[in-house]
RNA sequence: UGGGGCGUAGCCAAGUGGUAAGGCAGCGGAUUUUGAUUCCGCCAUUCCCUGGUUCGAAUCCAGGCGCCCCAGCCA
């Protein structure tokens, strides 16, 4: 996006774009910088999507550039897979941020500096107090806090115990380096929060080379400034923290002047985007991995063939606003499922087989159908497709005894089989049991190719697979993790409740058939959109389904 | 009288003084060699409530009500 008539266009979506377009064109900014700053603690989320659609996003359509910024600045919970896992995921997702790959972990001098530097200022101190004492004194929700004893300190004495702590003299938690704001403000970040903890900890990235770390406010605002993001976008439980995020800029002689606003996080219905339950989920063994067809992680969605741009697509829809809102999950099915009807090719496949006998058809024989690939797009091809005596139906597309409006087939009915004939059902075949296990069927030689050369209709065109020819695979359906619309993080603190989900470890249906075993995505007729799992063997295929079809004529059945 | 944020349809969401966009879901109907897709139509006399200002209010003012976030040496 480079000319200024489109950016405008484009501007105005939501409130963010909105600010930006108004710096932009009051000449405050040059150009736009931002940042997706995730902390290397967990893989990516729908969630993560969102900011990172926004992010990179704007930054697109304003013709500036996005930083991806590791907040990596609490070693105890961060790790190098999440790193390299996140970077991979960012740009599945269809994002670049070029040269811009900075690490909160690269500022860690800078920061230390600039600590020191308002410790001169008197407006950092040193606390020798306990942790339980410094929660004690911040007062409560409606009390204000007290002063620490030690609040006043002198600067050289401050000075001098930051670099001890920074040597590395004291335990975790004997100190911690504080900004003297305000104990009694209403505000509770700004009731002399802390800088710096110190943390015996091996960092990814830096190693043993500190034990002292700063926290997420004294790092992120001042990381923000180094990088001349101009505009800090988070969620909106930061908002409180926006005006310690000015006061660290304003007191201290950062490069920049960069501003924070805050949107609204995403809630998905039947879908928990807790990074804190997610890595319960995985720890605790209730799914493969991060990447599990079932979780709502980006790699789990990649792994089920969600295209990446159907994400976007989502992400678009949804908007960007300040009200808590739940989303329901039929916008992210219809986002996916958009993109599949429009680029997946069509498969036959069946997946609990009804095997039928063409009575009328020589036995020995065969002959290849013609099938499209893409009904809307020719250039997708066609396929040959082998037909033969004996071929595997869908169990439910047969009844023997079927209610009002079911159209497919039926002791004497007449169906078409897709690319094929038209079929009747003469006689059915069944165990001792009573159990249909086989239809005896006639076909019409004169329908080849599906269409009846003296014009009359069928009520219903069911797919097929033959028998001969058909590829055994695994079809896995796999339902969403949690039953309930708004599941309660609660039911996760600790150990994870399993009453709250469905523990489906992705339902197998076996025998499943289908004509081809091509790379996904597909769309297998009637059965919905599957995607080969890249973990599938390559004798017995593995295919994810995405999304189902409407159930449409479930309805019938249930009528 | 702690601070901050937010209330527009079942779900998202535009709208910022001129008479309620759009999408999802749902419901009708047409086409269909996937009961899919596609296509057409319907779906808020009213914007949390109550007053006020105004020729005119979802938008401005006053007062209520409701929901979310904050008391980590997490981010």
């Amino acid at each position: 996006m480079t000319d200024g008539e489109t950016m405008t266009a484009e501007a105005g979506r939501d409130f963010i774009r909105d600010v930006v377009h108004d710096d932009l064109a009051a000449g405050r900014h040059e150009s736009v910088v931002t940042r997706f700053p995730p902390e290397p603690n967990g893989y990516l989320h729908l969630g993560h999507a969102k900011s990172i659609c926004l992010n990179f996003g704007v930054a697109e359509e304003f013709g500036g550039r996005c930083h991806l910024r590791f907040d990596d600045t609490n070693p105890t919970r961060e790790e190098q897979e999440f790193i390299d896992a996140i970077q991979q995921d960012v740009r599945w997702l269809g994002f670049d941020w070029g040269e811009h790959l900075h690490y909160a972990s690269d500022y860690f001098e800078q920061l230390y500096a600039w600590a020191q530097y308002l410790i001169r200022a008197g407006k950092a101190y040193v606390d020798d107090q306990s942790q339980e004492d410094i929660r004690a004194t911040r007062g409560t929700l409606t009390e204000p806090g007290t002063d620490s004893p030690f609040r006043n300190r002198g600067i050289d004495e401050n000075l001098d115990l930051f670099a001890r702590m920074r040597a590395g003299e004291f335990p975790n938690g004997a100190r911690v380096l504080r900004a003297k704001i305000d104990m009694t403000s209403g505000n509770i970040n700004l009731r002399d929060p802390v800088m710096y903890r110190i943390l015996h900890a091996a960092h990814p990235r830096t190693g043993e080379a500190w034990c002292i770390y700063p926290s997420y406010d004294f790092a992120h605002g001042q990381s923000d400034a180094i990088e001349k993001i101009t505009h800090s976008i988070c969620t909106l439980e930061f908002a409180d923290h926006r005006p310690l995020y000015d006061w660290f800029i304003q007191s201290l002689p950062v490069p920049s002047q960069p501003k924070q606003y805050e949107f609204a996080r995403l809630n998905l219905s039947y879908t928990l985007l807790s990074k804190r339950v997610l890595t319960g989920l995985v720890r605790e063994g209730h799914v493969a991995g991060w990447d599990d067809p079932r979780m709502p992680t980006l790699a789990g969605l990649r792994r089920r063939g969600v295209p990446p741009e159907a994400l976007r697509d989502f992400v678009k829809r949804i908007g960007v606003a300040k009200a808590n809102s739940l989303v329901d999950v039929a916008m992210l099915d219809h986002a996916i499922r958009e993109v599949l009807n429009r680029t997946a090719q069509r498969r036959m496949a069946v997946l609990r087989p009804l095997k039928v006998v063409i009575e009328n058809y020589p036995e020995g024989q065969t002959e290849e159908l013609e099938a499209v690939n893409h009904p809307d797009d020719p250039a997708a091809g066609t396929r040959r497709i082998r037909f033969g005596r004996e071929i595997y139906i869908e169990q439910d597309d047969f009844m023997e005894n079927p209610p009002k409006k079911f159209f497919r087939l039926s002791p004497g009915s007449e169906v078409r089989l897709r690319y094929a004939y038209f079929i009747t059902c003469r006689e059915v075949v069944k165990n001792a049991a009573g159990e249909v296990i086989e239809l005896r069927c006639t076909y019409d030689p004169a329908t080849r190719g599906g269409n009846a050369p003296d014009g009359r209709k069928v009520k219903a065109t069911i797919h097929w697979v033959s028998a001969a020819d058909a590829v055994p695979v695994e079809l896995r359906l796999y339902e969403q993790l949690f039953k309930d619309p708004v599941p309660d993080p609660a039911d996760f603190a600790g150990a994870l409740n399993p009453h709250s989900m469905e523990v489906l470890s992705g339902a197998l249906v076996e025998p499943a058939v289908v004509e081809s075993n091509s790379a996904a995505p597909l769309q297998f007729e009637r059965q919905g959109y599957f995607s080969r799992d890249p973990d599938s063997a390559p004798g017995r295929p593995v295919f994810n389904r995405t999304v189902g079809l409407r159930d449409t004529w479930a309805k019938v059945k249930s009528n």
